[in-house]
DNA sequence: TGAATAGTTAAGTATCGGCTTGACAATCAG
DNA sequence: CTGATTGTCAAGCCGATACTTAACTATTCA
């Protein structure tokens, strides 16, 4: 199991690649088999095995292999910590403004 | 001028680097100097100012040396571009759920 | 002026990460 | 069974990157 900082980490090191992000971009049209996500990111099928491996162990995309063929699928979950990481940023950035505001409206308060 | 797409790279692969995150943190709550920012972080100083060379070409951070002193602030803008890719992959992902229920609720229609 | 503070820059190192190749396994179609 | 499709695994290459050290600059202060 995952901490909350190894997964906040593993999702935002996951989307710091281009290509990566490309995938999801494509999984987020719909669910898609391993070489037919291959093909348009000119690179081999074993590279992209390796990227669904990073992608899977962060919790942004679930694989499923029936068959000889593996799907693979957008897991929207996945982006949760990253956006939760992002608002709790902004909130303590906005509250911190806030604060400062306070105390010019208010320069001789008790 | 950086490209959209150059844009959302740059961003996303500073904030796969932990310490870069730790920065931005740390930054949320006030502006700092170089030195403070380092102190906790336990790297050279020479490293968090590599550090803050990233951040700072990806529009997250901003910083100002006046006397012998830089002070870096968070730059909020300049995670819109993060938030905005994250929103639309949402927005492609709902948009077909949405289209995938129509057909499933009206399967005989005209 | 001299010493301390704060940061900068360049060079080198070592690890990580993305990618390829090549050999292999499993499934399906004829 | 044979051959084609689809994917897996291990090894290695190589460029990127996080970090250090060390020499240096600029500013402040006593």
């Amino acid at each position: 199991m995952l901490s909350q900082q190894e997964n906040i980490n593993s999702v935002f090191h996951a989307l710091g690649d281009p290509t990566r992000r490309a995938i999801v971009e494509q999984l987020s049209k719909g669910p898609i088999s391993v070489s037919r996500l291959a093909f348009p990111l000119e690179i081999t099928l074993a590279a992209v095995v390796q990227h669904l491996q990073v992608l899977e162990k962060s919790g942004l995309v679930r694989t499923e292999k029936v068959g000889r063929v593996r799907t693979c699928r957008m897991e929207p979950e996945g982006l949760l910590v990253a956006e939760q990481w992002m608002n709790d940023l902004r909130s303590a950035w906005e509250m911190r403004l806030d604060r400062l505001g306070d105390l010019l409206a208010e320069p001789d308060e008790k």
